[in-house]
Formats: C-alpha cells, sequence, structure tokens
DNA sequence: GTTGGCACTCAGGACGAAGGAGTGCCAGCA
DNA sequence: TGCTGGCACTCCTTCGTCCTGAGTGCCAAC
C-alpha cells in the first residue's frame, strides 16, 4: 500500500539524504518540503516506508535513510530527468565538437561527464567488432618491412608491422593493396577478416608467401578485441568527497583499476536506455554502496560502447541521468557525422 | 656535525617509520637495528639531529618522524638502489615485451611500475616534437575526402581527414605522396614541418589548392602538441593506503586528473638520470606530503618522455627509485628495437 | 663520550554525565 | 478513518576528566 503521499515522503527523503548526507527526521522534512502535515503524521508514514524495507533507521532516535529498495523506487516512479541548462547544453556542444579524433572524443566525454555530475565518469572506447573496415593501407617502410595500417569506420586506427622473408615490389603491393580494400572496404571487421581469408591463394605464386604474411596480420588486427576492453575513467577526485572512506572509496578505486570490472559494471544497456544500477544490485558485492548510471550509444542505434557514471549509492540520480544521456546523445551524433 | 653513527641513526629511523608510519622512539630503535649503543646514547645523537632539522618531533614524548630535509639527506646519502628480485626482472621483461604498440607500452608500464612499488604510477607517453618521420601516407576515401596519415618513428600514428575544395586525381596524390614523403622521411617533426612549407609551390597549377590542404593539416598534426600533454595514470588504488586523507589524498586525486600538473611534477631528467623530488622540494605546495621519483626514458639518450611514482614524503625511496629505473631502461630498449 | 636513572610531558583511550534529536504510542479531534 | 499534539523513551554524540604509557631531556656517574 503506497499512497501518494507516503511516494511524497519518501521522495523527501532521498533528496534531503543526498543533499546532507545525514539521517533525515519527520521535523526537518516538513520544514523543508511543503509537506501540510505535521511531523507525527509524517511518522506515521515513515514507519510504514520502513516496514516495507524502503528506508531504513541506523538506530532508535535517529532519522530515516533511504534502502536500495528506496531508491530504486525514486529512481522508477518518482525521478524526472534534470533538464540541463542551456549552459551546460553549450558546454556539451562546444567541448565535443573541439575533438581532433576518436581518442579524443572519448577523453573530452569523460572530462565533460565527471564535470556535469561531479561523479566518477566512465567511457568504454567504441568496440571494434561492431565497426566496418573503411580502408586499408599497406606501406613498404623498406622491401621487406611493411607497415599494414587498418583504418575503421569509427575513426579508430590500428596498425601493425610486418617483417617479410623476402622483398615485395611496389607493383605487388599495390596490387595486393586493391583486392584487400576490394574485398573488405565497408564489411563489418569480422565478416572481413573471414573474407580475406582466401585472398593470399589469387596473387603470383612468388608473392604468397608475403600476401599471407601480410593477410595474417590484418586479420589478427581484426579480430584483436583489446581494444573492446579499453575504457577511459575521468573525475576520480571526486571520490574525496565520499564520507565513508573504507566502505566506499577503497573499493571502488580498486574497482576503476580493473578495466574489465569497469565495462561489467557499465554493462550493455542499448543507445537511448539508461540503465540505473543501485547498489547490490550490481555485480559485485564489494561495490555495494556504489550505483551505476549508465547508457549505450552509437549512431542510429548501433550500440558501440557505454558510458556513465559510478557513485555513491546516496547520489544525484536525476541529475546524472540527465547528463549522461545528454552526453551520450551528443557523442553517438559525431560519430555518427564522423562516418558518413 | 653529521657523523656516521648520526647517520646511521637518521637511515634507521627513516627505513621503521616508512615500514611502521608512526613516529620511532630512541629504545624501539635500539632494539630493531642493532646500533650497539645505548637508547640513551641514540637520545643524543636525536636531539642533535632535530637541532639540525632532519628529523622532528610531533610533540613531546613523542617519537621522531624525517623531515624533507631528513629524507633529503637519506636519499642522498644513505639509500642505495634495492636490487630487483630476479622475479621482479622477469615480469618486466615478459609483461613488456608483450606490448603490441605503443600505446600498449605505455599502458603496460604504467601497471608495472604501480604493482612494482605500490604507488600511483605516471608514465607520460612519448613526446612529438623530438620523434621523426617514418612515413605519409595520404589516402583518397573519396576523390574529395583524402586522410593523411602521419607514422612517426616512436611508433606513433597520427590521422588527419582533409575535405577538398575539388577533387584530385590518384596520379597526382600518389606524386604529392612521393614528393612529401622525400622532404620529411627520416626528419624531425619540427623541421618536416618547416620542410613542407614550399612544397606546394612545385605541384601542377590546377591542384595547388589541393595540394596546400594537404599540407596544411600535416603541418597542423606535425606541430599539434597535444600528445606532449599526454599521461597514462595507474595504480591510484594504491592511494587508499594512504593514512592521512585530507593532507595527503585529496590534493593528489585532484593532481592526477590534471595532466599538465603531473607532467610539471615529472620535470625533465635526462634518461638514466633519476630525480627525486621530496614534499615541499615539488612545485606545488598543495602536495608538500607528496613525494616523486622519477626519470626520463628513450633510446640511446635521447629524451622521449618522463616516467615514475608518486607517493607519501613516507615512501620506500630505495625500492621505488630502482623500479623506476628498471622500467625506464626496459622502455628504453623497446623503443629502440622498434626503431632501428 | 657513553650509560643508567629519574622526573616530566603529553597524546590517546576509558569512563561517565549531560544534551539533544528523533522516535513510537496514545488519546483527542474532525 | 485519518490527522494531530503531547509525552515518555531511546541512544548517539559531545564534552570534560582521569589515567596510562611511551618517550623525552637532563644529570650524575662511569
Amino acid at each position: 500500500m503506497v499512497d501518494d503521499r507516503k511516494l511524497d515522503v519518501l521522495r523527501a527523503i532521498v533528496e534531503d539524504y543526498v543533499a546532507t548526507e545525514e539521517p533525515v527526521g519527520s521535523k526537518a522534512l516538513v520544514e523543508r518540503h511543503g509537506l501540510g502535515v505535521s511531523p507525527a503524521t509524517v511518522r506515521n508514514d515513515m514507519a510504514a516506508l520502513e516496514d516495507e524495507g524502503y528506508i531504513h533507521q541506523p538506530h532508535t532516535s535517529a532519522g530515516r535513510v533511504p534502502t536500495d529498495k528506496g531508491y530504486r523506487l525514486f529512481v522508477d516512479k518518482l525521478a524526472t530527468l534534470k533538464p540541463m541548462s542551456a549552459a551546460e547544453r553549450r558546454a556539451i556542444a562546444t567541448l565535443l565538437d573541439g575533438a581532433v579524433d576518436l581518442d579524443d572524443v572519448v577523453q573530452r566525454s569523460v572530462r565533460l561527464l565527471s564535470q556535469l555530475t561531479r561523479q566518477v565518469a566512465i567511457v568504454q572506447y567504441p568496440t571494434l567488432s561492431r565497426s566496418t573496415v573503411r580502408h586499408v593501407e599497406l606501406v613498404a617502410l623498406t622491401p621487406t618491412r611493411i607497415l599494414v595500417i587498418l583504418i575503421l569506420s569509427t575513426g579508430r586506427v590500428e596498425q601493425r608491422l610486418v617483417e617479410l622473408d623476402e622483398a615485395v615490389v611496389d607493383a605487388d603491393l599495390a596490387e595486393l593493396r586493391v583486392s584487400v580494400n576490394q574485398v573488405t572496404a565497408g564489411v563489418r571487421i569480422a565478416e572481413a577478416a573471414a573474407a580475406l581469408g582466401a585472398l593470399p591463394e589469387n596473387v603470383r605464386p612468388g608473392q604468397a608467401d608475403s600476401a599471407r604474411a601480410i593477410v595474417g596480420v590484418l586479420t589478427e588486427a581484426m579480430s584483436d578485441h583489446r581494444s573492446d576492453e579499453r575504457v577511459a575513467v575521468g573525475g576520480t577526485a571526486n571520490l574525496a568527497r565520499y564520507g565513508d572512506f573504507d566502505t566506499a572509496v577503497r573499493p571502488l578505486l580498486e574497482a576503476l583499476e580493473e578495466h574489465v570490472v569497469l565495462l561489467k559494471l557499465l554493462g550493455e544497456s542499448g543507445v537511448d536506455a539508461l540503465t540505473v544500477r543501485i547498489g547490490h544490485e550490481g555485480p559485485y558485492s564489494e561495490l555495494a554502496a556504489t550505483s551505476v548510471v549508465a547508457t549505450g550509444y552509437g549512431p542510429q542505434e548501433l550500440h558501440l560502447g557505454s558510458l556513465g557514471v559510478v557513485g555513491p549509492t546516496r547520489m544525484d540520480y536525476p541529475g546524472s541521468m540527465a547528463a549522461v544521456r545528454a552526453v551520450a546523445r551528443y557523442v553517438s551524433r559525431i560519430l555518427d557525422e564522423g562516418n558518413q
């Protein structure tokens, strides 16, 4: 039985607790929020909310603190995205538009997101596996040293150096370059790697070994998912505002070192779908005191990566959610532009 | 007047304080280190050391703590680099040898260094400005969209997209590619940028605009020192071991966000020259409680960047210095190999 | 120059009392 | 049936006090 006023009380508790970081009592509540009822009434509601597990009392004679379940209800039913101010919108636009390449977009996004939310921000680099091949370039540094450059639709550039057993002449290299690009251009890298398999058979016999070596590193670069696991982290200094060092800061600091952990934290929410994971809802018991607000990004609903913020369960969900969504949308748009 | 035994006492104080994080008294000293004299004698020495400013007493009836000046003396006169264990050497070798490209080298180094020293590690990406041009590649994605790829001797790859006003034919592009590489290959980028200036004049008149645009982004990429300011940071979780949150951890966390600050912290020590900056000796008064152990790295005495660790003044200098030097040497070697 | 002895200092923990915020419950009222 | 004021109760927090113990400085003796 959760009537409207009780929801109002819960919202007020969450807002006050987030603002003050202290358990909030019935009297302070009616004063700060115009609830129109007496503290005694609020106390009754609080008792009910506590029975239902939405709030919790650290000890008798203390105020109430939202539980994870309480935050969940708040996020699901009560929170409206705090609209971004014009200044914030402008900051997002100007900062991200100034990015010169893909890495720069990611790094600027992290910085931006951490400044907007005053939380720790995480941005996953766009995954390689879903992107398509834009161009392959082969450069003979010497007749036996070939630099293989793989340019992807996301703007990512992968490079590999191949040492050949025997020299390759420019004409053959040019021919190989053309055929490689014919087979792969515009193709998703997973399929491109497969398509390349048969290629070495079709070149001049004497050059088959060289072709095989080059195609080898190329397919390896295409199937190398190292970059899938790359994330950028920013705003760590915001952890300093946390009250509780041992339960909140330390485990999070440790998690931030492990990019695999971060990726799991971010999850795989769809583009434009905000995921909020509160405290124990997450995959790591050590991070029971932290929440994650994340979303996917990518042009036209294509999920290229995720970004979000992590912070204490006691965080400003409406603000964080709005900032995460705004930044994600902007990043998606930029990736789209660079891609057409 | 600093005689031998007083130096021994200072060393013992530093070592004990680093190990225990607690002021060390005369009795504990003679017990833990076989000084061969009585506590009373040690007390006399301590009083003298305090007069000279090497140690300090937080309050009467407390033990002694080294001052920055004391650490300085310790590092200059008393510390011998703690030799790396065979296992550590092996770890360095196998981890760094597995790196696939330049970014990977940097990232692995950071991780390695922070694990070896249990401190926060900082590695500067190799500066662009001192490296030479290995190759320039021009790729026509469409007749008016040219991808310019700049490959440097350090293995760094910079890419820029140029939108041309009028189409450029393949033959002209090939010609331009050849002349650009003729002028720049093997040349330091600062000089290469200058050398490119005259180039657009010498092409077929109809293509001068295109050539100018391409050369423009190329010189811009060469003189873009953005990457000079890039650093990788790792081991932040080690901050959790710090005792004093407000004076030590918070300012450092904030500094870690500002890469410019970090670069200034690292300084510009020469290759193979260890710099130790203790507490207030550094450029930032907020970081008076942290020390930096850093060194330059690069092949054959050519300074390409710096790396090091930052931590509390109360840190294991011999161990950190040894680890920093070992990693720097290994990184230098790898850069040298990739370069020949 | 070194040592044992001794008085002195002072941070930090233990203990207890006072204060205060906040609650739960109850009886009265619309 | 639901809201309200009153009141007794709980228990955290703060503050002052006391006490202990580590560590010192100094001195006289060796």
